[in-house]
DNA sequence: TGTTAGCACTCAACAAAAGAGAGTGCTAAC
DNA sequence: GTTAGCACTCTCTTTTGTTGAGTGCTAACA
């Protein structure tokens, strides 16, 4: 239906509630407002649009913009030379990166932005080393693939010796080389221990610092940016409801939801929710477009824009995309 | 003058405009409405306080607000308990603790809080450490005092052998011990790099990387929380003022001046700044109380709270004082 | 001299009333 | 199937009063 296409266009662009007239005048359709009119009401008897009260014009429906979405997207007008180059900078840090991806974005967009941090999963152990830094504490490194490192500090009761360091590094890495984290288990660990054998403690002490350090860490670390970019759109930036939403985007509950749904499904490409379609009493006045991204080795992560439902979502689509394939491609030089 | 107490008290407390009528009743002082006039007449001229408008009440100027903060503070009305056992967890990860301290500030306050990672000032090296990790890459462990772990990976040409890297490491141990982060400079630099022979170049990649793995780092990095408690307050909830304060605490400019004032300076107890006080455009509806946490050994950071002018200077001052203390004894165990 | 009562005056805030304008549904004609 | 026309609805804006809190000033009082 090339109205509702009409009227959500419109929509998107004003934040109006746009009536028959301006559909007739503005589109090459070449009909008159009272036919205009005639469709509406059919569309709106099909749920698509809506009226916000009598004598104003028609807003999509969640049910109108998921037509919208799915079938009349217009692809080709995607604008996104200007983040082109945007040039993700391999940065030292991979914190620093996620924000910086999430500013990029959020500045992009005009909308929030949200990315999280990718989730080590099936990551392997490459290399341990326990080292002695002073009298009390032992220093454990881990690397990963991919190059992550952790390090835990493990305070012993009495200094070891330089061999049973040597020792004790020795059977780490034999034993843990090539281990995917999640597969360290009670008997793994059992079985290493016996080897340990004075040092028996010591090793368990060590594998759970490894543990610990690994996986809570990045658990669900969610970076976002632009959340002020809300008040720019005059239906969400009344009080009460720009409060939520900030709120919402501040302690990153709902968004996190969403996160972890996208990690467990298998879908890997666009994803967009539309109001309430996210379960979030929070986001029914939201819109979130999200999208996976894949360091490689099973490193993945969530990005995504929050913006108003009536966001400019070929444009979002598009920058997601967009960054999504950098990111991919970031880490496989 | 005990008039002026009672008026910024009241404007505290309601926020509304404070006449003379509700000050003749609603204090001890037993003085008529008409009295109350002239010394608020008089107190205008001084200028200390305004009427927002004629036939309104009177508000505090900020130098009313400062002439209060400064000597009509009442620190017995500190209402702490309730956040007296706030048992800030030794967490594991500093910034996590960071956070936490920050969201504790804001729920404890119902104002927006700041607080910056602590700079490492004078943190000496304390434990050096290069492993082969993988055939191209050589993984540099720094421990500082304070056991702060920072690491490193350094792409090399060619796998070195297990005598090189002993011979190393002894090197950079004994050369770099106890030396303090800021004293390592190009002399030092050059004299170890003499020492390391054939593997001067990797040496000195190594130091480049030790001195960036400790500066930029933490550099600046601001945690905040609490922000869209400034929702609260109708007198910051407009939507202008809303998101230019939102901005700001999101992009964190304004309140990386203040933390770098506070840190230049020797001063390290309670600062209060009112309004245009501290010299940020943005922040002139607002006033940030900040102290100083010292985790010992030069480890110093500032830590704050941002609200209305009107903000409950004896309660944020306790807490502070409080929060400061506990991060203070943090590490001192 | 400091305090108080009284009164006229000012001005924001609220509410009711009056338009204006946009948009609709429906009917009748093309 | 499309269009013109018209009565009707409802929000939004503007106008106009009305109210009430609060002030400044003057004159009386202790």
């Amino acid at each position: 239906m090339k109205i509702l296409q009409a009227i959500i266009r419109n929509y998107l662009e004003t934040g109006e509630p746009v009536g028959s007239r301006t559909i007739s005048k503005y589109t090459d359709l070449n009909l008159s407002s009272a036919t205009i009119r005639n469709e509406m009401s059919d569309l709106e008897e099909m749920g698509l649009i809506k009226q916000p009260h009598t004598s104003a014009g028609r807003i999509p429906t969640d049910a109108g913009y998921r037509i919208y979405v799915d079938h009349m997207m217009d692809d080709s007008r995607r604008e996104v030379e200007e983040m082109k180059n945007l040039l993700v900078d391999k940065e030292e840090r991979l914190e620093n990166l996620l924000q910086q991806v999430a500013k990029l974005l959020a500045d992009g967009t005009q909308y929030a932005s949200m990315i999280s941090a990718p989730t080590v999963q099936g990551n392997k152990i490459k290399f341990i080393q326990l080292s002695q830094v002073d009298p009390e504490n032992i220093l454990a490194v881990i690397v990963l693939e991919k190059n992550l490192v952790r390090n835990s500090l493990i305070p012993v009761k009495e200094e070891l010796t330089q061999e049973a360091l040597l020792m004790l590094n020795m059977l780490l890495n034999t034993s843990l080389n090539g281990v995917p984290v999640e597969q360290i288990n009670l008997g793994l660990i059992a079985a290493i221990k016996k080897k340990a054998g004075v040092y028996e403690e010591l090793v368990g002490d060590v594998i759970d610092a490894a543990a610990e350090a690994i996986k809570p860490d990045d658990d669900l670390k969610i970076y976002t940016s632009g959340a002020t970019n809300i008040f720019r759109y005059p239906e969400l930036a009344d009080h009460q409801k720009a409060r939520e939403i900030l709120l919402e985007i501040e302690e990153k509950g709902a968004l996190g939801s969403i996160v972890q749904e996208r990690l467990a499904g298998e879908e890997t490409g666009i994803q967009v929710y539309i109001g309430t379609e996210s379960q979030q009493e929070s986001m029914k006045d939201l819109s979130v477009v999200t999208t996976t991204y894949d360091l490689g080795d099973g490193m993945k992560g969530t990005v995504g824009i929050i913006g108003p439902k009536r966001m400019d979502y070929d444009k979002v689509v598009g920058i997601l995309k967009d960054i999504a394939h950098n990111l991919d491609d970031l880490y496989k030089t």
